[in-house]
Parts: C-alpha cells; sequence; structure tokens
DNA sequence: CTGAAAGCGCTTACAG
DNA sequence: CTGAAAGCGCTTACAG
C-alpha cells in the first residue's frame, strides 16, 4: 500500500506542541543559554515525541551549522586512507553530521580547484578533515579565510589541531634497524608519485632516513633515493627503476608497506627476492604483510582518522555556541609506532 | 593581508547584472524552456562574469536540488568498494555533485537506522548509488517512497540501473576450472560475516558454484560451505573453520580475492600452502593476486562504479526537468569477467 | 517568453 | 527568559 507522502515535521509542529514559539524551541534544541529548564524540557519532550530533526537547508541558509564535514584525502583507494576515511566516517555520522568524500586523486589540478573555491566548500560543509595534504602559503591562507573548522591526520605544524605519528621518528627507526643489521648500502623508495603533490608524511620519512644515516656517520648515495609514491605500482616502478637505471643497495627502506609490496613483486619479476637479495623495511603493518614477511614499523591508522574525527567535532561544538568560549590552542597528538620484525630483514 | 570577506554572489546580483528576473535566471540556469535564447545568453555571460553558483541551501530548500548524492557501502574499506567508491566519486565531482559517503559497516542495525529515515536522507541528497546491498522488501519500498533517483552496483532485479557482472556465471566458470582440473571434492568460502547483512553478490556466487557442480552430477558437501565474509579476515577464520573442524578439500574456491589471501595465510600457520594442499581460485584479480599466484577471475571495479554513477547522473538530469521526459526503463548492464590462470590451481 | 509574490524551514538580532 | 519580525537565497505556481 504506497504510503501517504508524510510531510515533514518542522519546527512549527515542535513549537504548537511545546506550547513555545519557534525561536525558543530553536534556541533550547541547539543548547543554547537563555532558555528555562521547564522550557526545555518541554521542547525536548516534544521534539522527540515528533521525531523532529531539523532541516539541515534551512538551517544552513540562515546561518546556522550544514550538518556535514568534508573528508579530503589525496586518494580514497590507498590503504591508508581507505581505513582513515572509514573511521572518521564512522565517528562523524554517530555525532549526527554527514560526511561528504573529496579525493584529490593525486592530482595538482584537482587540490587547485577545490582551494579556490572554499568559499563554496564553506558553504556546504561545516569543517574538513585533511588527510595528509601538502599545502602551499596561499592554501593555508585560504583556509583560515573560509572560516571552516579544520583538524587533520599526518600534517605539521599547523594551527589546529592535528593527530598523527613521529614520521621521521619512525623512519629513523626502520633505517636504524637496516643499519643495526650491518647494512650501510641503504636505498629509499618514497616522495611524491610524479606529477602528484607530495604527502607531507613521505618528505619527513625522508628526512627521518637522512637523519638515521648521518648519525651513523653515513649519507645517502642520490642514486638510491627514489620517489615511489605510496601505491604498490608506484612502488614497483620506484624498485624497477633502481634495478635497471641504478644498482642494486644492500638495504630498502619502503616509505610505506604498499609501496614495499611493489617492490617485492619487482624483486620476483626479476628473479629476485628479500631478503636474499635484499633486505627490506616499510611503515604500516598492513593486513597482508605479515603474509608477505614484511618487516615493518606498525602504525595505528584508524585511531588517527577518529581521533582527528572527534577532534573536528568538538571544535565545531564550542564553535556552534553564541560566544565561543576561547578555543583551546590547536593540539598535536602523535600516535605510537612499532617495530615489526619480520623475516624481509636479515643481518648484511 | 587578511582578506575582507566577500560576501556571497547571489541570484540578485546575476539579475542585477544580466537586467533580468531573478525568476528568469534561476529557468535560464538550469536549463529550462521558455527562456529566450537571447535571455539565456546574457543569463550565461553574467553568471560566468560574476561567478556565480547557486547555493545548495537554498535550492533545497526552495524544493530544487541539492546538489549531493549519496554513495552507501556495506564497508569502505575492502578493496573492491573502496574503488568503486573513488571512481563514483570523480564522476560525481566531475558533475557538479558532492557526495556524501554512507559505510554501514557491516551492520545491520546501521543500515537499518538509515533506512529508518529515509525522508531524512532524501532531504540532504538528491540521488543514492547503492554498492552491493541486501535489501529487504520493506527498505526496497521505502526507496521507492523516498522520492529518491537510485543506482546501483551488483544488484539484481532491481527496478532502477544496475550494473555489476554475471556473478553466478563467474561463480561457474571459477568453479567449472576447479573441475576441469579434475576436483570433484570443493569447499567454498563466501557468504556473509556472522551478523553482517549478507552481501548479493554473495550468494549468487554461491548458486554458480552449486549450479557448477550439479551440472557435472556433483552435489556440495555441507562441510564444505564456510561463511567467510569478504575480508581477509573472514576468509582466514573461514579456512580456520574449515581445517580444525570440518576437512581439507581438494580444491577452495573463494568468494573473492581477499577471503582467498585470508584462506592462503591459515594455510600458512597451519605449515600448508596452495596449491601443495590444496587448489584455490578467487574471484576479482586484486592488485596483490599476481604476486601471490591467485588464479582468480577477473572483474573491472573502477568501471562497474564509474558507469553506475554516470546512470545516477542522467536519471538525475532528467528528473531535474519540469516535464520529466519519460523516463526509459531501468537498466542492467554486465561486465565481463576473465579467467586469470596463475599457480594457485593446479590439476588434481 | 517574463516577472512579482509567496514560501521553503530555519536563525539572528531586537524588543519585551 | 521569551516572542514577533525579518531575512537567508533560491524555486514554484500564477499572472501577464
Amino acid at each position: 500500500m504506497p504510503q501517504a507522502k508524510t510531510s515533514r515535521v518542522t519546527i512549527q509542529d515542535v513549537a504548537a506542541l511545546s506550547g513555545l514559539s519557534i525561536c525558543t524551541v530553536s534556541r533550547a534544541l541547539r543548547q543554547l543559554p537563555n532558555v528555562s529548564e521547564h522550557a526545555r524540557a518541554r521542547v525536548n519532550d516534544a521534539a522527540a515525541q515528533l521525531g523532529y530533526k531539523a532541516s539541515s537547508a534551512a538551517s544552513r541558509l540562515a546561518g546556522g551549522s550544514t550538518g556535514s564535514v568534508a573528508i579530503i584525502a589525496p586518494t580514497a583507494t590507498a590503504w591508508f586512507f581507505a581505513r582513515a576515511v572509514e573511521a572518521a566516517e564512522e565517528v562523524f555520522a554517530d555525532g549526527g553530521y554527514d560526511t561528504v568524500l573529496i579525493s584529490l586523486r593525486n592530482r595538482p589540478t584537482v587540490q587547485q580547484k577545490l582551494f579556490g573555491d572554499l568559499a563554496g566548500l564553506a558553504q556546504r560543509v561545516d569543517g574538513v578533515l585533511l588527510l595528509n595534504i601538502a599545502l602551499g602559503e596561499a592554501e593555508m591562507a585560504a583556509l583560515a579565510a573560509s572560516g571552516l573548522a579544520v583538524a587533520s591526520v599526518g600534517m605539521h605544524d599547523v594551527p589546529w589541531d592535528n593527530v598523527g605519528i613521529d614520521n621521521e621518528g619512525a623512519a629513523r627507526a626502520a633505517t636504524n634497524h637496516l643499519l643495526g643489521l650491518g647494512h650501510t648500502d641503504l636505498a629509499i623508495l618514497a616522495g611524491s608519485e610524479t606529477g602528484a603533490p607530495s604527502l607531507v608524511t613521505a618528505s619527513e620519512r625522508r628526512r627521518g632516513f637522512e637523519l638515521a644515516l648521518s648519525d651513523h656517520g653515513l649519507t645517502a648515495d642520490p642514486d638510491l633515493v627514489v620517489d615511489a609514491g605510496s601505491s604498490i605500482e608506484g612502488g614497483r616502478l620506484a624498485m624497477v627503476e633502481l634495478m635497471e637505471k641504478r644498482r642494486m643497495p644492500s638495504a630498502i627502506f619502503a616509505g610505506c608497506d604498499e609501496t614495499a609490496f611493489g617492490a617485492l613483486m619487482a624483486l620476483r619479476e626479476f628473479g629476485l627476492s628479500a631478503p636474499e637479495n635484499v633486505s627490506i623495511i616499510g611503515i604500516d603493518d598492513h593486513q597482508m604483510s605479515w603474509f608477505l614477511g614484511l618487516t615493518t614499523m606498525a602504525q595505528p591508522v584508524a585511531d588517527q582518522g577518529a581521533f582527528a574525527a572527534s577532534l573536528l567535532i568538538d571544535r565545531l561544538h564550542r564553535s556552534g555556541l553564541p560566544n565561543p568560549p576561547p578555543a583551546g590552542p590547536p593540539s598535536s597528538h602523535l600516535l605510537e609506532t612499532k617495530l615489526v620484525e619480520r623475516t624481509s630483514t636479515i643481518p648484511r
């Protein structure tokens, strides 16, 4: 039986049922001050009884919140991002927010276009969660001017809440593991895909690699530093490049596990393997890493996405109030990483 | 230098610049009929010059489109879904739509809650792209009543556009490959994770498996049919279950490559491997499958997501018009799959 | 083909 | 603490 299109429950209905005006209802529902306990209770009752939910379109148009947040990711398919996105989406959904997914698809033009119309975005969402986005100064300024609430994962020295890991430290630890095994001829497969915006984490990991080397009085052979992006295919191509146009090192630090997977694939294509022909270590502890025997620095991914999302929601709630209480300074949280030794690394 | 908050360009501005009324502007911009070519041109000029973009909130509130679509996925992290989501998001973004990501997180309660308030969703998005969602009759009815435009990936016998593969056929081909190799004692690892809504594809693949068997006068041993979900961990647990509580078959058809990966991991934990101890075939051709030597039925994933997304946009455009031209009947598109033989399957 | 008016459902000052 | 009024920027009938 075709159900009659039940017309929407509006704030008017709640006002009528509670016997109060719509503006009192509006204030009560948004937890604003200057509403008596009595009124608040009546309103909440009426709203609950009617199953009222404010129209996000109306709220938005009238200057209120949009009830949506955007997640901006360099790509949505990589292991790290798919997980961080889902974890953040869960937190947003539980907080009553719709999450708009924006993948930059590893293309600078997409990023430029997006940041070129942040005002447009600001009209559609209350805040953005940035995952590992490398921002230029103009983009930082545009973000500040947009009025959007911001939080991020894996970024650095930013004027908003951030959660990540100590990339430099993790890279250093990974490199030290290799050095501790007696390897001194090290290659690094990391950095940015050709033409793609660089990931902030990539350069930090590169730096950690170099620092570990210099701690030991060593310096990176330029021939052994190759851009690899953060994808399996990127890792494969980088490893092929290393073997065909450069030279085989004694050990490899891959910027992430997927890069390491790609390197392992390339080795196999050349009839080689790890650790027999070269030791290799990654960062992530991807679900497949155990199976492939990949030594890696494990990092918590869902935790980073969820935590950053909750920080964003906190800010949003705070700024939703009238005289926004003094917002605390931006916080930065680094989650722990841990060396997981497996069979892809052996003493030299 | 802090830029003055440029106030929004509204339809009023376009009207003023073009010398026409806002309603003519509104009609012209939405490609509605009853606008002279002359007016249309002036409006387009003015809008372009001002960089005007309609407020989605206002449009939505006034009864127009929301400019957003939702992608509903059982989970966002699985290989298939992460790829389908990104491909669809790209099509939506290029079409000017925001994409709201909704992951059911493999939880029936999340799905129930979502379908319990489809009216609310309909207020925030113009249409939904369903990825492999198993729908009950009530949910189908709710969807129809919601007025949302719908398209899907991997569904069956639905009253809207769908694109997928012939799951039954692919499963049959995979099973036939095993049978052709002389295996007759077959297990299937597929179906739904305990407590999770079943994926529509899973049951179809199960059916294909059974059909192939009966084609050869065989019938599935109930002991060798085990639920596995579509995750690596699900596959691993299913394989452990098979080995510990049931018995080892001669060959295994895994519902998807990730399930097969999990099974391979379980084998390794038991000191076994494929194809030495058991042959195994999957469906997908995941990026890692080549590396693991997994024989599989390859399917195009991004194509499915992108194609379904474009079909949804087509419907949306059509229904945006006044006297919606007779919408064509729902179309169904099956993309090709292909057997990719590798080393995980050998003759019995 | 074009425009004036009303209204979508909220929020924001502004009075009381 | 509470309410009447105006307005957010569009779209939808309805006249012309």
